[in-house]
DNA sequence: ACTATAATTGAGCAAGTGTTCAATCAGTGT
DNA sequence: ACACTGATTGAACACTTGCTCAATTATAGT
C-alpha cells in the first residue's frame, strides 16, 4: 500500500511508483494555490495530477495530506526564490527589494493567484483545519526569519537605520508585502503598485542611507 | 412568492414576513465571515438564522444571493464605524487612527473573524463567482474612497504632507489596514501589532506634521 | 516461466451539497 | 365567519463530496 517517495531497495523490488512526486505536488499546489482549499475538489486534482483516487490516497493519505504538502513545496520554493535574489544581487537590501518586486509581478501572467498562497491559507481555513492553519502560520514565520537575517546584515553594513530590531523590520516588511500582493487583486494598475512598493523601501524604517 | 423586506400595503394584506431581515443577514454575514463563502453551507446557515430553506431561498434566492446581501451588510457597517470615529474625535487623521484601531481590536473577541469580510472574500474568490468578486472589491473601493475624502480634510487642515494625492494616501493606508489585519492572525502579540499601528500614523507619508 | 509484492485502477459508497415544491399555516379584508 | 393570499415548512431531489477496496497490472528476484 505505502508509497515511497524514492522509492527504495528492499529485500525484493516490486512495481516502483512511476509517477513523479515533485511534480505531482507542484501540479496540486498550484491548483490548491488558484482555488483555495474549500473549493479545490479531489475531482479536480486528479485531472489536474492525472492520478486516480486510489494512487492519490495511497501516496498523500488525504485531501488535507496532499494539501499540507503542497503548502510545504510552496513555502520552500518561496525560500528557494529569496536565496536566488540574495544571489542575484550585492546587498541584503537589494535582495529583499528584488524578491518583493518578483512577488508582486508574479501576480500576472503564470503564477495561479497574485496573493501568496500562505497567506489565502491563513485567510481562508478556520479551527477546522487546525493543523493546515498552524503550518501554514508556521511557514510565514520561517519566511520573516529569512527577511530578518537579511535585515540583519542590511544594519551592519550600515544600509538602514538600527533604531529596531531585525524582527521588528521583518514584521513590518511582512505587512507591506501582504499588504501589496492582496490589494493588488483591487487595483492592479503596475504604477500604482509600483508607487506602494517604492513607498516601503524609501520611507523609515527601511528607507537606505546614504 | 416574493417577500418584501418593508412589507408594503397592497390591495389585500396578508401574512406579513414574520422575520426580521436586517437581524437575519446581519447572522448570515457573521457565519459567511467567519467560514468564507465555500465553507459555508446552507445547512449551517439554516441553523443560526433559524429559517427553513424554502423561506431563505424565497426571500434572497441562492446561497450566493444571500452572501451579496451579507457583503452589503458589512460593508455599510463598515462605513457607519468610520462615520463614528470621525462624530468622535476631533480631526480627519484621529478619525482614522481610531477606525485602524477599532478594526485591528476587533480581531479579539466579539468579531467572527480578525480579517476583513471584503478581504477574506477577495482572497477566497474566483472568477467562478465573478459578481461576488466585483462586489467586495467595489465595496474596498468605496472605503477606499471614504478614506481620501478624510486625507484630503487632514490636508487642507495642514495635518499631513501634500506631496501625495489623497487617493494615494488612502491606497496607503488600505494597505496597511489589510497587512496589518492579515498579519495579526500569524502573531496577535498585543504590543507588536500596536508597533504596526503607530509605525503607520508617525512615519511619512501619514505622519502628522507639527 | 513463475512467484511475490506493491503500485494502480475505477466502480461505488455514505454523507453532504444547493435547491425545489406541494402542502400547510396564519394574518387581512370582507 | 370566511375566503384569499402570501409566508413558511420540510421531505425529497439530483448532484457532488471525500474516500475505500477488491481486482488488476506491472515489475524484480528466483
Amino acid at each position: 500500500m505505502r508509497q515511497s517517495a524514492t522509492p527504495l531497495i528492499e529485500h525484493s523490488m516490486t512495481k516502483p511508483a512511476k509517477f513523479d512526486r515533485e511534480d505531482i505536488i507542484h501540479r496540486a499546489a498550484n491548483l490548491y494555490w488558484e482555488k483555495g482549499f474549500h473549493a479545490t475538489s479531489m475531482r479536480n486534482l486528479q485531472e489536474v495530477i492525472d492520478m486516480r483516487p486510489g494512487s492519490i490516497y495511497a501516496a498523500f493519505g488525504s485531501k488535507e495530506g496532499l494539501f499540507k504538502e503542497a503548502l510545504d513545496h510552496y513555502a520552500q520554493s518561496g525560500v528557494d526564490v529569496l536565496d536566488d535574489c540574495v544571489a542575484k544581487t550585492d546587498s541584503p537590501l537589494a535582495a529583499l527589494k528584488l524578491f518583493v518586486e518578483k512577488a508582486i509581478a508574479g501576480q500576472k501572467t503564470p503564477a495561479p493567484s497574485g496573493m501568496c498562497m500562505l497567506v489565502k491559507t491563513v485567510a481562508e481555513l478556520t479551527e477546522e483545519n487546525a493543523d493546515l492553519l498552524a503550518q501554514a502560520k508556521q511557514s510565514l514565520s520561517v519566511v520573516e526569519g529569512e527577511f530578518a537575517k537579511l535585515l540583519a546584515q542590511a544594519q551592519a553594513n550600515g544600509d538602514i537605520d538600527t533604531e529596531q530590531t531585525p524582527q521588528a523590520l521583518a514584521r513590518f516588511l511582512q505587512v507591506q508585502i501582504i499588504g501589496i500582493r492582496t490589494y493588488a487583486h483591487v487595483n492592479s494598475d503596475d504604477q500604482t503598485i509600483g508607487q506602494l512598493v517604492n513607498a516601503t523601501f524609501n520611507n523609515p524604517p527601511l528607507a537606505k542611507l546614504k
